[in-house]
Parts: C-alpha cells; sequence; structure tokens
RNA sequence: GGGCCGGUAGCUCAGUUGGUUAGAGCGCACCCCUGAUAAGGGUGAGGUCGGAGGUUCAAAUCCUCCUCGGCCCA
C-alpha cells in the first residue's frame, strides 16, 4: 500500500485492450506446412471441396502433363502454381473448379534412360524382349511420377492426386491408338518420305521439339561439277565449243552429302560470272560463281578470312563473262565422281527420261587436271566399279531454278541438291522427278550397295563421325584426286543436336506416318465445329483442311492471354509442314497398322479397328507389341497379305489426346470438354498448345481449349537462362525447405508471368519482406478480433463513422479489382493490390488511426467498448472475413493457418466462398473527402517531423498544428484523432508546437481534460470508472 | 542468320490515345514509439526510363539504327 502511493502515477496497463492471440509473428513456415497438408489430406479437402461446389458453374483447367523424368525444377514450380492459382481463384469465385494433373510417360528420354543403365550392366538392349523393355520403361516413368506428385503437392497445389492421369495408363493407350484410328478412318493418314531430323546415333526421327543448336565446326568445302551443256548460256556453250572445260561450283558444310547429290540449284535472279581459278596443280580452272561471291570463294581457298580487293582478279579474269541464273535452266552438269566410274564403264547415260547421250570422247578423255599428287581416279579407293549402282554417279546433273530459297548470303550462289538430306532439295528435286535414293542408313552409314563408300568399306563411317567428312577423310580425299575439290577448311556454325544424346543429327529420308495439313477434312469431321463466327459457320468452307480449321479456331474462337499468343500459334501452325507421326522406337503407342503389301494402302476396317481397340482395353499397348495379328485381322484378312507397322506414335500426339481420355472419356465426371483454359509455358506454342489443337481439329473440327494462357521463361537473378552447364539454377525444394512453399507461391503470384522473368536470392528476399508484413497485418487482424461479440458489437453500415465507411469503401473498390483481376489471371496485379491495400489504408493508416479507440475504447463501465470502437471492431472483422479469402489462394498454408487460429473448430478456408462485400459500399463523394485529408495528414506528418528530428517533440501525440481548417469538413476533434495529435486550431500557415496538456495515465494522449500527467481524461475514466 | 517479345529506382511492378517536376510497394538511410515490439509509425535519399540519332511546341511513350537478354525458327 504504502509503495503504491509513493508511486506518482498508477499503472494502467491492465486496463486496456491490446491485441492479443496465438498466432506467431514467426512463420516457421518450412516446418508449419507439412503438417497442414497432413491436415488436408486427412480431411479429404480436395473430394469435400468437389462435392461443395457439385452442380455449380464449371471451369475446367486441363493440366498440361509435364514428363516424368526426374525432379521437378523451377519452371514446374512456376506452372504448377499459376495453375493453383487460377483453380483455387476459380474455385473462391464460387466455381467447380476441379482439377486433375497427369504426366507424360512415353517416349526418347525414358527409353534412353532405361537404354543407359543396360549399357551400364553391359547388356544388350536388342536381346530383351520388347515387353521386358517396356515394362522397365514403365516403372521408370512410374517411379518419377510419384517423385513429382510428392514435390507437386508439397507446394500446395490442390487437385485429384490419388487419380492423376498417365498416357501410359490402358485406358489411355487405348484412346490414343482409337484416336490415331480417326484418323485413318477419316483418311488423314499416310506414308510417306521425307527428309526429317534423323539422330544416328538413337536411330530415330526426331521431333522440332527434341532438337537443339548448338556450335559445331564442319568441313567446309568447295566443288567444281563440270557442266555438259549449257543450251541457254551462250557464255558457257562458247567455250565448250571450245574444247574449255566449265565448272559450276557448290559450296557446302555437309561433305557427306556429296555422294547422294543429284543435282544442282541455281537463283534466276542471281548474277553470274565465268572466272578463272587456279586449281590447286596450278591448271586454270573456268568456275561458275555468283559475282559477288568470287571474293568469298577466293577467300576460301586462300584460307584467308580476308582477301585485298585487288587479289580477286589475280588469277581471275579481267573480263570474265557474266550472265543470269535464268540462263543456267536446261544445263547439265557431272558429278564430281562420275569419271571414276565411267572410267571403267561403259558409258550408260541418263536413267531419268532419255537424256542424249553425251560424246563419249569427252568423257574418256584424258582429265585436263590430275590431281596434285599425279594418282588420278584409278587410285580413289572407295570405288565399287562393279556397283549396279554406279550409274547413279554417272547420270548427268540437272541445273534446276531454287530462286526460293538460293541466296548470295554464303556460299557461290549455287548449290548442290540432296532430296535424301534436305527438304528444300527433296521438294524441288521431287518437283522435278528425282527421288531419294535412301543411301545413308539408319546409323549413319552409306547402305553396304552403295557404289563409293559403302558400308563395309574399310574407310567408311558415319556421316556425324567428324573424320569421315574432315578435309583429309575419305570425300575430301577423294574429291581432291578426282580434281574436283577447290576447298576444304574448317567451319563454325550453328548445328541442330539431340536434346537427349547431344549427338549431331542429319536430315535423313525416312518412311514415315503423316498427317497432311492440307487435304481437306471429311464433313463429318468438319461439322462438328461450331465455331461462333467462324469461316465455317459462314459456310465458306467445302474442303476446309486440317490446317484451315486450326487456323480458323485460333482466329476466331479461342481466347489468347496474353493476345500475342495468338499470332504465334497462328504463325506456326500456317508454316508447319506435315504433321510426322512415327518413330521408330519402343516405348510409346504402336502405330497400330496393317499395311497392304501389294497395294501400300494401310487396311481400314472398322471391325479390325474395334478389336485392336479392345484389345489395347485389355492390355494396353503392350497388346500390339505381343498380338496374334491373324487373330486381330479376323477372317477377312491373312496376315501373309500385310506388313504390320512396328512404329511408334509421338509423343506429341499422345499429349495431344489428353483432353480426349481426361475431359471426354468419363473416367473424370466432374470434367467436360472443351476446356476453359490450357495454361503452360510459351514454349507449347509449339508444343501441347499446337499438337492438342491439331488432334482435335483433325477428329472433332475444333479446338479442345476455350482459351489458352502461356507464361514467360523463368531466368536467373540477372536475366539469363537457366542451366545445369551454367550452374545457375535454383532448385524449388530448396526454397520450400529453407523459406517455406507460400514464399515460392507469393514470389509466382507477384511477378509478371507473361513474360520472361526472374529469380534469385534478392528477390526471394523482397518476396519473404512482403509476406512478412502481410502476416503481421493479419496477426494485428487477429489480435484486434480477440474476444469480438458480434452479438453485442456488431454495427449496422448507416451507424458506422465516415472512416469505418470510407474503408469499406476501400475494400468495394479493392473487391472489385480482385474479381477483375481474377478474370484477367492477373495475379500480379491481385496480390499488389491487397498488398497495397494492407499497407496503406489498413497499416499505415486506418489501423494506425483506430488504435486508441481498440485499447482505450473499452473498460469495465463499457464491456463491449464505445460505438466507435464496435464499428471499428465490426470492419475489422469484414476485412479479415474478406482478406483472409483473398489471399487463400496465394498463400495456402498461411491462409489456413489464419483461419484456424480464428475459427479452431471451423472448417478449411479454402472451402469459403468469394466474400461478400456489398458494391454498395462504394461511395464516391466519401472517397473524395477522404483522399483529401489523407494528403492532409501527409502534410502535417511532414511538418512535425522537423521537430520531432530536433528533438522537442516525440509523439506525434505532442503536437499542437495550426491549420487552414476553413474548407476541411471535418471537426478539430476528428482532425486530431485523424493526424493523431494532441488538438488544432485554424490559422493561415501550418505551424507546429509542443502542446502544453497533460498526458493520460492511460491512453497517453495529451488533452485539455487531463488535470495533470498521468490522471486519466475523461473518456478513460468514464470507461473506467463509469 | 531470320521472326517475335522485352530492357522504367537495389528488388517486384504501374505509367491510358505522346502533354506539368516519371509513380507505387518492398528494401535502404535517418527519426519516433516501446501498449501489433525479432513488430508499428514518420521523413528522406535513390531513375539522363538499355544506348545513339530522328519526328514533334512536347517523347518512357512514335520512327530508325545499335546493344543486351529471352522465345521460336533455320
Amino acid at each position: 500500500m504504502s509503495e503504491q502511493t509513493s508511486s506518482e502515477t498508477v499503472d494502467y496497463k491492465d486496463t486496456v485492450f491490446l491485441p492479443k492471440t496465438d498466432f506467431p509473428m514467426r512463420a516457421g513456415l518450412a516446418n508449419k506446412e507439412p503438417g497442414i497438408l497432413a491436415r488436408w489430406r486427412d480431411e479429404k479437402l480436395y473430394e469435400t471441396l468437389r462435392k461443395r461446389r457439385a452442380g455449380k458453374e464449371k471451369f475446367i483447367l486441363h493440366d498440361g502433363p509435364p514428363y516424368a523424368n526426374g525432379d521437378i525444377h523451377i519452371g514446374h514450380a512456376l506452372n504448377k502454381t499459376l495453375k493453383d492459382l487460377v483453380v483455387r481463384t476459380q474455385s473462391l469465385l464460387g466455381k467447380d473448379a476441379p482439377y486433375v494433373p497427369g504426366w507424360d510417360c512415353h517416349g526418347l528420354p525414358i527409353e534412353w534412360k532405361i537404354e543407359e543403365q543396360y549399357r551400364k550392366k553391359k547388356r544388350n538392349k536388342d536381346e530383351v524382349p520388347a515387353s521386358e523393355f517396356r515394362a522397365e520403361c514403365r516403372s521408370y516413368a512410374d517411379n518419377w511420377v510419384n517423385v513429382q506428385r510428392e514435390q507437386f503437392q508439397r507446394l500446395g497445389i490442390m487437385g485429384e492426386w490419388d487419380k492423376p492421369y498417365l498416357t501410359m495408363d490402358y485406358s489411355a493407350e487405348t484412346t490414343i491408338v482409337s484416336e490415331l484410328l480417326k484418323f485413318a478412318e477419316n483418311g488423314q493418314l499416310y506414308r510417306g518420305a521425307k527428309p526429317i531430323m534423323w539422330s544416328p546415333v538413337e536411330k530415330t526421327a526426331l521431333a522440332e521439339a527434341e532438337v537443339e543448336y548448338e556450335d559445331v565446326t564442319s568441313t567446309q568445302i568447295d566443288v567444281a561439277f563440270e557442266i555438259i551443256e549449257a543450251p541457254n548460256c551462250p557464255a558457257i556453250q562458247e567455250l565448250i565449243a571450245k574444247g574449255e572445260k566449265v565448272h559450276a561450283v557448290i559450296w557446302t558444310t555437309t561433305p557427306w552429302t556429296i555422294p547422294v547429290n543429284q543435282a544442282l540449284a541455281f537463283g534466276a535472279d542471281i548474277n553470274y560470272k565465268i572466272v578463272r581459278i587456279s586449281s590447286l596443280s596450278g591448271c586454270a580452272l573456268n568456275c561458275v560463281v555468283a559475282s559477288e561471291l568470287v571474293l568469298g570463294l577466293q577467300q576460301r581457298r586462300a584460307g584467308i578470312s580476308e582477301l585485298p580487293e585487288g587479289a580477286v582478279y589475280e588469277i581471275g579474269w579481267p573480263d570474265a563473262p557474266s550472265f543470269k541464273g535464268s540462263q543456267l535452266a536446261g544445263a547439265m552438269a557431272k558429278h564430281p565422281m562420275a569419271d571414276a566410274f565411267s572410267s571403267s564403264l561403259p558409258f550408260r547415260g541418263g536413267t531419268e527420261g532419255g537424256d542424249e547421250p553425251h560424246a563419249p570422247d569427252q568423257i574418256d578423255s584424258p582429265h585436263p587436271n590430275p590431281s596434285p599428287e599425279g594418282e588420278g581416279l584409278e587410285h580413289i579407293p572407295s570405288i565399287n566399279r562393279d556397283s549396279e549402282l554406279a550409274e547413279f554417279f554417272t547420270r548427268p546433273r540437272p541445273f534446276l531454278d531454287g530462286s526460293s530459297f538460293v541466296t548470295t548470303d554464303a556460299g557461290t550462289g549455287l548449290v548442290h541438291m540432296a532430296p535424301d538430306h534436305g527438304e528444300d532439295d527433296f521438294d524441288l528435286c521431287k518437283a522435278n522427278g528425282l527421288n531419294p535414293v535412301f543411301a545413308v542408313e539408319a546409323d549413319g552409314v552409306y547402305r553396304a550397295d552403295w557404289a563409293w563408300l559403302p558400308r563395309g568399306d574399310a574407310r567408311s563411317g558415319s556421316v556425324i563421325n567428324k573424320k569421315f567428312t574432315a578435309a583429309n577423310g575419305p570425300i575430301c580425299s577423294d574429291l581432291r584426286a578426282a580434281g574436283a575439290l577447290l576447298s576444304a577448311d574448317d567451319f563454325k556454325h550453328s548445328y541442330p543436336h539431340s536434346w537427349r544424346s547431344k549427338a549431331k543429327i542429319i536430315y535423313r529420308c525416312t518412311p514415315q506416318w503423316f498427317v497432311p495439313m492440307d487435304t481437306p477434312l471429311p464433313e463429318h469431321v468438319r461439322n462438328d465445329a461450331e465455331g461462333v463466327g467462324s469461316e465455317r459457320a459462314q459456310g465458306k468452307g467445302v474442303n476446309l483442311s486440317l490446317r484451315d480449321v486450326a487456323l480458323d479456331e485460333i482466329r476466331n474462337t479461342v481466347r489468347f492471354v496474353p493476345e500475342r499468343g495468338k499470332r504465334r500459334l497462328e504463325s506456326m501452325v500456317e508454316g508447319r509442314p506435315d504433321w510426322v507421326l512415327s518413330r521408330q522406337r519402343a516405348w510409346g503407342v504402336p502405330i497400330a497398322l496393317y499395311v497392304n503389301r501389294k497395294s501400300g494402302d494401310y487396311l481400314n476396317d472398322p471391325a479390325v479397328n474395334a478389336r485392336i481397340i479392345a484389345a489395347f482395353q485389355a492390355g494396353g499397348a503392350d497388346a500390339w507389341f505381343d498380338a496374334d495379328h491373324q487373330t486381330l485381322l479376323g477372317a477377312d484378312h491373312d496376315l501373309a497379305d500385310y506388313e504390320v507397322v512396328n512404329d511408334i506414335l509421338d509423343v506429341w500426339f499422345d499429349s495431344g489426346c489428353t483432353h480426349s481420355f481426361v475431359l471426354e472419356s468419363g473416367n473424370w465426371p466432374d470434367h467436360q470438354s472443351p476446356a476453359d483454359l490450357y495454361l503452360e509455358g510459351s514454349d507449347q506454342h509449339r508444343g501441347w498448345f499446337q499438337s492438342s489443337l491439331l488432334e482435335s481439329c483433325g477428329t472433332r473440327g475444333r479446338a479442345p481449349y476455350k482459351a489458352v494462357l502461356t507464361h514467360g521463361m523463368t531466368l536467373d537473378k540477372t536475366g539469363r537462362k537457366m542451366s545445369k552447364s551454367l550452374g545457375n539454377t535454383l532448385d524449388p525444394k530448396k526454397v520450400i525447405n529453407a523459406q517455406g512453399a507460400d514464399i515460392l507461391r507469393l514470389w509466382a503470384a507477384s511477378v509478371d508471368f507473361t513474360e520472361d522473368h526472374r529469380i534469385g536470392d534478392e528477390i526471394l528476399k523482397t518476396v519473404s519482406d512482403s509476406y512478412r508484413k502481410l502476416r503481421n497485418t493479419f496477426r494485428y487482424m487477429l489480435g484486434a478480433l480477440a474476444d469480438y461479440d458480434a452479438a453485442n458489437e456488431a454495427t449496422a453500415y448507416d451507424d458506422l463513422p465516415e472512416l469505418e465507411r470510407y474503408i469499406l469503401h476501400r475494400l468495394a473498390e479493392l473487391d472489385a479489382g480482385l474479381k477483375q483481376a481474377v478474370n484477367d489471371f492477373a495475379f500480379g496485379k491481385y496480390v499488389r493490390a491487397i498488398s497495397d491495400f494492407v499497407n496503406d489504408d489498413l497499416s499505415a493508416f486506418f489501423f494506425d488511426i483506430r488504435k486508441d479507440c481498440l485499447y482505450c475504447d473499452v473498460g469495465p463501465h463499457m464491456p463491449h467498448g464505445t460505438r466507435t470502437r464496435c464499428a471499428y471492431r465490426t470492419v475489422v472483422n469484414i476485412l479479415f472475413e474478406a482478406l483472409t479469402r483473398y489471399i487463400a489462394p496465394v498463400l495456402v498454408f498461411t491462409a489456413e493457418e489464419i483461419w484456424m487460429t480464428r475459427y479452431p473448430e471451423g472448417e478449411s478456408v479454402h472451402l469459403q466462398e468469394w466474400p461478400d462485400v456489398d458494391s454498395g459500399w462504394h461511395n464516391a463523394d466519401l472517397a473524395d473527402k477522404w483522399q483529401k485529408l489523407s494528403t492532409v495528414r501527409q502534410t502535417v506528418n511532414e511538418a512535425i517531423e522537423p521537430l520531432r528530428r530536433e528533438k522537442t517533440i516525440r509523439s506525434s501525440l505532442e503536437a499542437d498544428i495550426v491549420y487552414p481548417l476553413a474548407d476541411l469538413p471535418v471537426t478539430p476533434d476528428e482532425f486530431a484523432e485523424l493526424c493523431i495529435i494532441a488538438g488544432v486550431s485554424d490559422g493561415t500557415e501550418i505551424a507546429v508546437t509542443k502542446t502544453t496538456h497533460h498526458k493520460c495515465g492511460r491512453c497517453w494522449r495529451l488533452i485539455p481534460d487531463v488535470p495533470e500527467d498521468g490522471a486519466l481524461c475523461s473518456r478513460c475514466d468514464s470507461v473506467l470508472n463509469g
């Protein structure tokens, strides 16, 4: 007692309401999140949500399947988080938004891994039964599906994880093959030969997506083709008539294509010159070269990158005749190795169309340019003069018009054509009746019966073997011996490689299965489409092809976010070639067709197809490889008449079918087709977006999606691409284990994912900081709402003070903005809006102003607090309910933690729907007024600052302000409350002085009605004592 | 090599049809508070808008070139 009286002031701390909550300031997400996940699993949150939303408007996000191979990387984390944000925000809006994740399980990379394991164990893959090999691939994929499934769930991705879709499920494989058979039945399938990307190492065709470009050093050579005749080119004819030889010079970086050369191409508008170039042995050659490329040829021959201008004609021809490329039409040349064969063979002449035989005496005459070694053609070691195919080399090579692709950017302006090994070559030769010869076999070696450098010859080798194509390798040596090699040197350039083996790939003609882009679709497919405003609806399309329908869907039906995705997909579909479906591999869905040995047509019998599908249903794709094909063919067909196709399907066809077996199959009854949204990285324009579109348009006449959302790539902190070789990758698992999945999710939601974006330690630190700010404000609300008694405190809108109504106005604005952001999938805007609102409107403004009220407007004689305090807590409660729901799709774990703190016995926040925010809370007049007051508040703060710095006053509560009050729509008391100052008086100039009032011992305000420091103000007195 | 996209404060982002002194949040510095306390409040410093030209009374914004980065294609 005596001690109390000796104390000057009474400690009122216990009479003041302070926020209290068990919600910790420090998150400890990494430790806490797994527990929350376990709880969701136990409570079957996803299933409960499905039941709760059953019957509501649907929103179907169809998951693009990641490849089941390896741990997830940051790109997966971004992609899945964005999908989760879409699904959860749509669900929050009250829609039924199921999410079935899937995996892409077939394909080369897995096959490659199994083969790698075989190699380590010294097993030969070819000796392992296919079914065993496929089983191992299946088990490998299965393992990674499980690993990734855990990792995705740890990220907080909500979905039907117990029943994902796998492209290797028997039901999926069945659907894939039946989709293929739809193409077959519709006549939208053909077998053709085309040069396609081929990997001699993996011995398979590669999809464009399986190819990457890297710099390599190749051998560049200039090769002279002797011109036999050029009937439309007087300049050449004149020289030939004089008995001189004229050579067309071609440049190539793939010397190995010379043995399969079949023609030469010129540009009709290119100017050519006949220049005299000394051969290596000193004789002069008349060479046809594009005028502007003479210098480049000389440089290559000199082995230098720059040649002085004057040097050009040193061995040239001052008045070299020149002519337009079009004059080369009808000209003929000899293959450089032709003489090597004809020297011991009777001339056989052209084989392709009765060309006039050429004078044998010319061919038999001694070669004017013997090789420097002087050995001559007799000594070329790798010639099989007796070969039936020797004739290939003695045929004349026609000059063809290649104006569409022959340029004067590099080379000689003349291009040698090997239809087996180039798209331009193939197309141009095909148009001129020259067909591929399939000389290079699957492993990159010329076939055994080839006349030059055949398999089995000691000098032969794979065409991607550097030694084989080197300047001193067999090809160059032989060409040199034949006097046809003008230069051979290293050449650095970008060259395609297999993404798996990193080995060089080549273009190679092989028989493959194709889906044609430009063949008219059957009517029943075209008419399935219901494209609004489409060309089809306008009755334009009688002969619409797959390309037409796909473009129509892109242009007229599908929504693209961002918009530029439309143009990108469009240009790709416009320009793409026919779709190559086949792969010569084992781990995939077979192209289940029988080809008639006589006609070459595939069997198109619905009854057989039905048996095939039934077999797949029972045993998956293995059913084809292990099948009794005669049984599948039935009594109407004899297996002996048919070739069983053993190719498998491109994995892009697999994933292109996911819409069929996920959305339409009924295996996931809450799904429907078409999907509302496909959401993938921008690389999928060429991949899944396109394969799905083509598959669906080819079978259903419409796109499988209503909207396509693309995100950019995640780069490192400096904006460079992440790669293992650069060592700048960032492992999402590490972020999750160090900072928590919510931090990674907040990052994904914060960046502008429509563009390429960055991640790094500093960026994650910034994200953590804004997370902490959000977390603390929620913590404050939880504390402020401790013991909130709605029955006694809840205040009707009309009874709320203006400040509270202004905040509700701001909430209504936020609410509308967030809804818009959800519909635009603009998650960056979404979290920024929440963050700004929490920081500016709440923490620094509303909560700060009302702290006094919250703490002190309550006491024994006013247990529920003043009306202002009731109003305040009513609004804080509304804010809490709204903000917790808003943030829930982003901070899935934290929102649950917040929610469970408030409602320990309640159900998950993720079952809640979008908060009830009354649009009637919008109040423009109030907003004007309070935004103005907010500015005034800032002005006052600026005015106080100097005094605070010189320590005249400390807390703003000590400041008395002079302020021109006339045009302010508030009372002085309200003004003081707003600015958290002692008091205000009217005046023309803003001024700040230290107040002379005493400080209330309870609420610490310095106001006139406090008799002395430490005594109670009248408000505190009445609250405590009545 | 070709096509497309992008480069705004340390970080993440806004900047409408060209129009005052280019904004926000976070971070940073300093100050206050010590009753949201490993929190809260305040004030302030940071940008020649990738670079160089050009159009215009006026350019972050339109045009050209260059540069850096990314995606796709060859």
